[in-house]
DNA sequence: CTCATCAATTCAGCGGTGCAGAATTGAACT
DNA sequence: AGTTCAATTCTGCACCGCTGAATTGATGAG
């Protein structure tokens, strides 16, 4: 009889799963620091030490939670092929309206805002986000500083999402998607134009 | 004689300011979350309720603590005057300067962390941010739309802070300042440009 | 000059957190 | 049948932010 509760369950319930899914749909829901152990642990019916026996730590629990998040990559790729003039403007669309959506948008939310709270989870995001997202972009410019110009892209993208979903800076949060696609746009186009490197050939408006 | 350590001390001691002093020199040299209330109360030569009964909470204490730090409202002020078209290089200089020298930079560093950490902070950053920065930027600008675009500006702008020295995102964050200008001035000016609100005449090729 | 009032200060403690270690239990492999 | 090991819970530590009561000094009223 298990009479202590202690011990090994009977079966093969494959509790760590569980309490992954329960710590994702916390994580997603309530951000990262919010959410305690305990609770998580009381939620998926399992003593919260058990958590730091699996996971390691909070951290850990954290990052194996949102791995198999949605990946961004995907949003990004149905959009990278295509002319290369109209790329902000479908790029633009397609993260406005993943955000914008609670559902899909809250997993880069949370990563985001546990990125600048923890400088481990930065360094895991950065790593991310630089091979996922900066290395497509550039795959699909070419040319010499294909990977500046893109990171230049990804540095103007994630100012929106720092302005509009964390921060919540006005207009900027409120403005209607199609008026910020318009007034960005340009700008994103005008980075990923080859630069020229000094003194080059003169463009006046002709 | 204070024999209990208890009551109030002697003579006029500043006490608020000198846990002021502590707390802006630690929060600025090591964030937000990982200094205690203790650890201040401790290195100020008080207990740690004082602080409470001072500032209401932790969040109270910090806010007080970097309100009284540089405002990057000065060094916009500094730039601001001058011709609008050099206006982004003036800027970009300016603030790289500015946040790449560690003590200068750290105050609003901190802040943005503890923005992204805290949404109770976020909402003071922004409501700043917003006072301090967008609205100097679209009264220097003018017409119809400024707010608009002056909120384009600084999103780009935190694009740049947050990819550069929070994520530390590459090749953004080793990039030398003098190819980050020449590469992020020319988006700027396209966000600052009068956006044609309709089927604007068509500058793309053909 | 005295005395009540009030601000400043410390102490003790509450409920909460993440985490480590020991103890128990079941499954799996000799 | 016995050993080994992974899974699980219990206990408890050190720390956190914060609160309420107690103590002390300054200060103004009479």
């Amino acid at each position: 009889m298990n009479k202590s509760g202690r011990g090994r369950r009977p079966g093969a319930p494959d509790t760590r799963e569980q309490i992954l899914g329960v710590a994702r749909q916390r994580f997603l829901a309530e951000g990262y620091a919010s959410v305690t152990m305990r609770s998580i642990a009381a939620q998926a019916g399992v003593d919260a030490a058990l958590i730091s026996y699996f996971f390691g730590s909070k951290h850990g629990l954290f990052g194996a939670a949102l791995a198999l998040s949605a990946n961004p990559a995907e949003v990004l790729a149905s959009v990278l092929p295509g002319e290369l003039e109209g790329l902000p403007e479908r790029v633009l669309h397609a993260l406005l309206a993943t955000w914008d959506d609670p559902e899909r948008g809250a997993p880069l939310h949370v990563m985001l805002r546990a990125a600048a709270h923890d400088s481990d989870v930065a360094r895991l995001v950065s790593e991310m986000a630089e091979r996922e997202i900066v290395d497509r972009i550039a795959e699909r410019l070419g040319g010499a500083d294909a990977r500046q110009r893109a990171a230049m892209f990804a540095a103007q993208i994630t100012g929106l999402i720092f302005t509009r979903y964390l921060v919540q800076l006005d207009p900027i949060a409120t403005m209607p998607v199609d008026e910020l696609v318009r007034r960005l746009a340009p700008g994103l186009r005008a980075v990923l134009r080859p630069t020229p490197t000094r003194s080059a050939p003169r463009r006046t408006p002709r």
